[in-house]
DNA sequence: TCTCAAATATACCATTGAGTACAATACAGG
DNA sequence: CCTGTATTGTACTCAATGGTATATTTGAGA
């Protein structure tokens, strides 16, 4: 079943890169903050061809949202499988990889996902990307959770006894991060904070004994 | 110097009440995402008034970030200076003080601060209203970074040598449970983040010594 | 070269955004 | 009980928003 070409004046505009500049602007601006006057400027289209290419605002930020999950967030998690390095290792570089795109100057500053999520909280974001957009969120959470539950040195280490809570610290940090990149503060000054995520993790099983009895 | 009375029609409604409802707007919406007419809806009084009253959005929107400084940012601090306890459960409780505001269900999830401060990076934020959320942000930063300078168990811990670094991870973890916290992340849950983080920061001599020999 | 479907450009529509003009109303001082 | 002043309610302005109708181009197939 071949696909059926049926004549007419050719598209002028690439559809992926169009969509790339639709989701910088997404991602600079949230869903709400962009006009269809920016976006289709960014897209170098006009508005009819934006609305018979990808629907519509809606559509396109879903389509948009998909690009980024693609593009900009699937590549890091290679790190956390690195063969023959210490999960602390393969830990620290994820976290970093993800640090560094979110104080990149080449894009816009922080996590298109953070963002977009805060404005899912709002109440102004469409049912289906707000759904996309938690789906989103839930997947590298699930992802590290994965990590703790299935490492060799991860079980060695006790840390898949919580692997949701180690988890969301990991991920917790990341959302701290995308918010003082957008504040532009320095890849080089959030490792420290990350290292100290790490490392509080890494000595959790006493660490976390010794606090519970701290607090009250 | 006396105020000098000229009479006229009462105002009908108390301007703090005012000022705190369209607190709660920004705090839920931000400042581009709540409307004038969701605003004045909220503080239960037409436009004329609000404008006659406060000046225009801009106006507003500093007092009432102002307002949000006074009465849910500052109350927090004095868990710092509690005598006779011990540091860490001293920023324990500060952490989770914060936390539990973010969480709580009597107001907008997360941080007024952190949502509209991303504002800022995406430029649709007026000059003053971007200075003073750029300046309220680096409030607690100081302060931490001050205690870590000042305070006689800080110093014995060696946590003074890197006030700032130490400053900025707590505030980063901060920033964290706010986003989670408005994607609807339980303050319980939290606590885990925070005592993770918590730890890092009292191993930290030994332990960033560590990872550095770690990475690469 | 004629045809016709698909893409473009321009102009438009309804709604909502921030901000205002103005008449009606309420209140204190004389 | 007037008079003047400040607040209120309604109705407006003007620009920007998401979304479309329509006429004009383009190009592959017959």
């Amino acid at each position: 079943m071949d696909i059926i070409v049926v004549s007419g004046r050719k598209r002028k505009f690439d559809e992926q890169t169009a969509l790339q500049a639709a989701m910088e602007v997404f991602w600079a601006k949230g869903f709400v903050g962009a006009s269809l006057a920016e976006l289709t400027k960014c897209m170098k289209i006009n508005k009819p061809s934006m609305y018979n290419t990808f629907g519509n605002k809606e559509a396109l930020f879903i389509k948009a949202t998909q690009y980024y999950i693609e593009h900009n967030l699937t590549s890091h998690s290679t790190a956390l499988y690195e063969p023959n390095t210490p999960l602390h290792t393969r830990l620290k570089n994820y976290m970093m990889s993800i640090v560094r795109m979110q104080c990149s100057t080449e894009q816009p500053k922080g996590c298109y996902l953070v963002l977009c999520q805060s404005e899912v909280a709002g109440g102004d974001i469409p049912t289906d990307a707000a759904a996309l957009l938690t789906e989103a969120e839930a997947r590298p959470k699930l992802l590290l959770s994965e990590l703790f539950r299935n490492d060799k040195e991860a079980i060695l280490l006790g840390l898949h006894h919580n692997c949701a809570g180690n988890a969301l610290s990991l991920y917790t940090a990341l959302k701290g991060t995308a918010a003082m990149a957008r504040s532009k503060v320095s890849s080089s000054d959030l490792e420290y904070v990350i290292d100290t995520m790490l490392t509080g993790m890494f000595s959790a099983s006493e660490a976390h004994a010794s606090s519970v009895q701290t607090i009250q």
